[in-house]
DNA sequence: TTTACTGT
């Protein structure tokens, strides 16, 4: 049955990958050895299989692009007992996608998923447009296993060699190679970890001042809400905003670094949806411009509505969720529109 | 604690 399963799964999304598919099941136990333990954070997730499902440019794995994008077909792949039992040999990576992206896919451009997070990618601007994670209280304990220092920003050969981010452009821009997809998010293996530090994930940041001190408060503080909530859903990403110049006229304007012309984005945003044990939604939304901040400054201040981040990015956030149902936004309970 | 640089 298992087997049957995942001939199902395959032909969802790798018609014509056949070859790579048999070569990726021979190697499951040698993958089995070597990956995280998810059980340890979700009992209904079975042991890593299909562990290195490799990213496949341009491919939506599993078909989870699609079938997460129209709720008829998010059910169906929920239901159709495709997301597999603890005695299923499906590949949890799948799973793993679909309980990140449960609410809805922002946008579809370059799309990559990773172990833990997934990632949308600004292939004009060589950096992401949006990465999606997922975080809980159990799967962020302390692992003294996971070394951030042992980590290295690495190119994303994933993308072509035109749209790539490299080391080169960072160094000696003043700005630092700040995450979209935090590092600290991401902790239950070095696995994980090490697959945050893909330049695609990055963007420059201003560092002192910023990355390092008010955007790592941002973090922190999404971290912390894991103590109070089951879940949260957290969307992360750059934006480039309208400023009024002296000619009284409106343009957007920023910088770009580095010989591959990386943007340098005005503001960064977060989307975070976090939900209840009993299935309660709360909604935040924060714009921070990409400047000193100083660190006295409460988040609320960043406070925005978050359809204000939608027209700005030409993102659609938790598009999947009836937004009657979420109880607070940004900490007001919310009115019926 | 987590964020990350430059200079050696």
């Amino acid at each position: 049955m298992a087997w049957k399963i995942t001939i199902q799964v395959t032909s969802l999304a790798c018609v014509g990958l056949g070859g790579w598919f048999t070569g990726t099941l021979m190697e499951r136990w040698k993958l089995q050895q070597n990956t995280c333990d998810w059980s340890r954070v979700n009992q209904n997730s079975p042991d890593n299989l299909l562990y290195k499902l490799k990213r496949m440019p341009g491919l939506p794995i599993f078909g989870t692009v699609s079938a997460a994008s129209s709720p008829e077909n998010k059910l169906a792949v929920l239901e159709s007992g495709l997301v597999p039992f603890e005695s299923s040999p499906v590949s949890s990576k799948p799973v793993r996608v679909s309980q990140i992206m449960k609410f809805g896919f922002p946008g579809l451009d370059t799309v990559r998923s990773f172990d833990d997070y997934v990632l949308s990618y600004d292939r004009r601007n060589r950096v992401p447009h949006w990465v999606f994670e997922h975080l809980t209280k159990e799967a962020l304990v302390y692992n003294e296993s996971v070394d951030r220092s042992k980590c290295e920003f690495t190119e994303d050969t994933s993308m072509h060699p035109y749209f790539r981010s490299l080391n080169s452009d960072f160094r000696g821009s003043g700005f630092d190679r700040g995450h979209m997809a935090a590092a600290g998010n991401h902790r239950l293996c070095q696995k994980h970890v090490d697959q945050t530090f893909l330049l695609s994930n990055i963007a420059p940041q201003v560092g002192v001042g910023f990355n390092r001190n008010s955007w790592n408060r941002l973090e922190k503080y999404v971290r912390k809400m894991t103590r109070t909530y089951k879940n949260v859903f957290v969307c992360t990403g750059p934006l480039y905003l309208p400023r009024r110049d002296s000619d009284g006229k409106m343009y957007v304007k920023y910088e770009v670094i580095g010989a591959n012309s990386v943007a340098v984005p005005t503001h960064f945003f977060k989307v975070i949806v976090a939900e209840t044990a009993d299935q309660k939604l709360d909604m935040e939304a924060y714009v921070m411009p990409n400047q000193v901040i100083d660190n006295s400054t409460p988040l609320t201040v960043f406070q925005v509505p978050p359809e204000s981040i939608e027209r700005a990015a030409g993102l659609l956030f938790f598009d999947q969720l009836s937004r009657d149902k979420i109880r607070k936004i940004n900490g007001r309970e919310s009115t019926t529109v």
